[in-house]
DNA sequence: CGTCGCATGTAACCAGTTACATGATTAA
DNA sequence: TTAATCATGTAACTGGTTACATGCGACG
């Protein structure tokens, strides 16, 4: 899925200015899924709007900048329908912290406790987030929000339970190992 | 992190070939945070040898086409410690399957199904190798790869169990909701 | 006989990132 | 006064994907 589609399956759920877009790809329940920044989501609203899949009402505000607000049309809902489907490509996950963690043995015991915690931090954080707005935002979506928040919330609980239950193991693996090399 | 930088990860871990690398990038613990095709891999590998960072040896082989083996050198583990010791990057998460299940409501409950009972056979795949392959790729590898190949495999099982879970109910939703807007 | 696995590579393409450009308001 | 939030956009870059090119051996 490109941002195009992404930016469809936004607006889908209600229209709004690119600005807001790109507030849902990172906090919205989209943020479990998707990405993009301004770069990519101001060209992805101009093309869709030239394709005449969206329709831009720009709206004065006071104290504020102009905004354009993106609203999605019909051909707009078939095209989404038809990018849904589609067979999904697979998924697809990236992470600099399990490549640096998985030469552990080559790191220092602060470091690795440092970048272990601050995950978790991260996903608690996450998790907080999902549980104060799971209500409004998710619950009231329907089935379809409701199923995949519910995957994003297990998966971040139990990444953080992992990292906090393995953490002190990890470093003394690592702490005795690097006792071991000394003494020879 | 680059193509290049997870090369050197791999090659870290003792010689290999171009083609092999790949296998690593889908088959082995790299495949949990890493991915790569022989497009990138290839010419990494030659602006690595470039660099000075690995060596190369070609190796004849029987009834097998010529294989190019390459080694990691000291420079280039100095270079990998180096990549290693900087802030990671936010992990990155893009599933398609994700955005076509939020938008459950406006797709057949044959196809809900066919989706979701394909992914959980994906990761009972995926988890069936890992509990095979655990014990030699990383119980031998030490305390970083144990530790992420045990990250991946509680995800991996929690993402299962959740598809597992609460297919029926997302299906039952979906249906209900058919039916009413059928009856209207 | 077809196609899968082994094995390496290049060239064109493209999507998305980064950096830049602009500018008002508001909270620390 | 400094930084953050709101708000939109462009241009250059770059990293990686896709498709193409080649070829033998094994298996069914």
């Amino acid at each position: 899925m490109d941002v195009k589609t992404t930016c469809l399956g936004v607006l889908a759920m209600g229209e709004s200015s690119g600005y807001e877009i790109r507030k849902h790809f990172e906090e919205g329940p989209f943020s479990h899924f998707a990405e993009g920044g301004f770069g990519s989501i101001y060209p992805a609203l101009n093309r869709l709007t030239a394709d005449g899949l969206i329709d831009c009402s720009e709206q004065a505000q006071e104290k504020r900048p102009d905004k354009k607000v993106y609203r999605i049309n019909e051909r707009g809902f078939a095209a989404l329908l038809d990018a849904l489907g589609k067979a999904p490509a697979e998924d697809r996950y990236k992470s600099d912290l399990l490549f640096i963690l998985f030469f552990a043995d080559h790191m220092s015991p602060e470091r690795l406790e440092g970048l272990i915690d601050a995950r978790i931090a991260f996903y608690d954080e996450k998790l907080a987030h999902m549980s104060v707005r799971g209500a409004d935002i998710c619950g009231a979506g329907g089935a379809g929000p409701d199923f995949v928040c519910g995957f994003g919330q297990a998966v971040y609980q139990t990444a953080r339970d992992y990292l906090n239950d393995n953490k002190a193991a990890l470093i003394d693996r690592v702490t005795a190992r690097r006792e071991t090399n000394a003494a020879e």
